[in-house]
DNA sequence: TCAAAAGTGTTCTCGATACACCCATGC
DNA sequence: GCATGGGTGTATCGAGAACACTTTTGA
């Protein structure tokens, strides 16, 4: 078996975050392609997955603690053209602030993309990102992983902002206030955060909180 | 880059099949190994990781057009002793009735094993095992992939029994009735099935039915 | 005529949804 | 005092859950 015929194994990692109203992922262009590209690179002899696309987060955001969940492996021969590359994808949450992007080793450039307002991308990562939207999106329907996109204190009106516009469609603020305080996975810092009109109480993710609807069943 | 340091891509298929009023998993025993193991193999050069699922499938149990999913990918450096493995994990669900296990080339034994009594398995193959089952129970529970479990007629109550085994539970039968059969994915045969007892309607699943549930929202 | 499995409706409870006004602050 | 966003309660509807008897057949 010869070196062209051997598997790469790569790991990608789409980065999502909240900015300006909109949810942003972060895409790269390489010196030596045309298009933008999920960031991800060939995973280490003695390093796993995971952390592998802990790395790859850390070299491109300079961020570490950070949500990051196996999403799917694509591994079409034909996926690139240069050589068989099986990618195994993560995707990471991180929280709404201002980063600092670190031009990681061999990228021309890195900026963030409004996910509604994509750019034709390298290889099959239209497919992986349209993939990727639509697991978040269901995850933040019945998880607690929406939490993973703010700051570590928010208004409970913040939270649901990040929901609408992660889900794409209007809350009622009264029932997401009354379900999100029952689920008792929020207490209040005390502070208040300022600004025009009435201050807002500030919240924060309980530690050890966790919860995970359960479905509703097809055949109960 | 020496050869031992290459990354090996496998794929891994957990086959599940009801059997005797329980879930059960085909495992194999290589020659070389003391442990049973769940069936996989090398990915070849040009094939693409769900047909090399296929192909795992059809030499074990020599089943074509069965329902074929990824699970996950498995690649923590030491999970394999000899060499560094990546695998990607597929499950298949395949319908009730009689195989003929083939011996794939050096194996030494197939088996089915029920999924509530396995021994302690080859790799991390126990772990893998736990994952797939957790995620075939819930996606039994909030899609239609049970009916891949059963033969292409069945009556009500068999498909009850279908999905009492998966999810360990007992499910009330006028509740059961009533949802499957407002859900309008099923269509009498007009055959029955007779036996000790008044005979039973059969059922098919309608072709091109699909569903799947809403998830019952975190924050609605 | 009896055993065995198929088939069939109703009631209650609880969560999901829809909806409009008063409150605290800065300017 | 007014503009701005924060904070609060109630009524309706529908889905989920619990529950027991009649029907059809073969032995």
């Amino acid at each position: 078996m010869n070196d062209h015929d051997r598997i790469a194994v790569a790991v990608d990692v789409v980065i999502c975050m909240l900015q300006n109203e909109a949810l942003t992922v972060l895409l790269i262009k390489r010196s030596d392609q045309d298009r933008w590209a999920i960031p991800g690179g060939i995973i280490g002899v003695g390093e796993s997955l995971q952390s592998a696309a802990v790395r790859i987060l850390e070299e491109e955001t300079g961020m570490a603690d950070v949500y990051v969940e196996q999403l799917y492996t694509f591994g079409e021969p034909d996926r690139d053209q240069r050589k068989r590359v099986v990618s195994v994808v993560y995707y990471a949450l991180i929280p709404a602030q201002q980063i600092e992007l670190k031009a990681g080793s061999g990228t021309d450039g890195a900026a963030w993309f409004n996910v509604d307002e994509l750019p034709r991308l390298a290889f099959d990562h239209n497919e992986i990102l349209d993939y990727a939207l639509t697991r978040i999106r269901n995850k933040l329907e019945y998880t607690d992983v929406g939490f993973q996109l703010l700051p570590e204190e928010f208004t409970l009106t913040e939270l649901q902002t990040a929901y609408e516009i992660v889900l794409g469609e209007h809350l009622d603020k009264r029932n997401f206030r009354r379900k999100i305080l029952q689920a008792n996975i929020l207490h209040e810092t005390g502070g208040m955060r300022t600004g025009e009109g009435r201050p807002a109480k500030l919240y924060r993710y309980r530690d050890g909180a966790f919860v995970e609807v359960k479905a509703r069943r097809l055949f109960p």
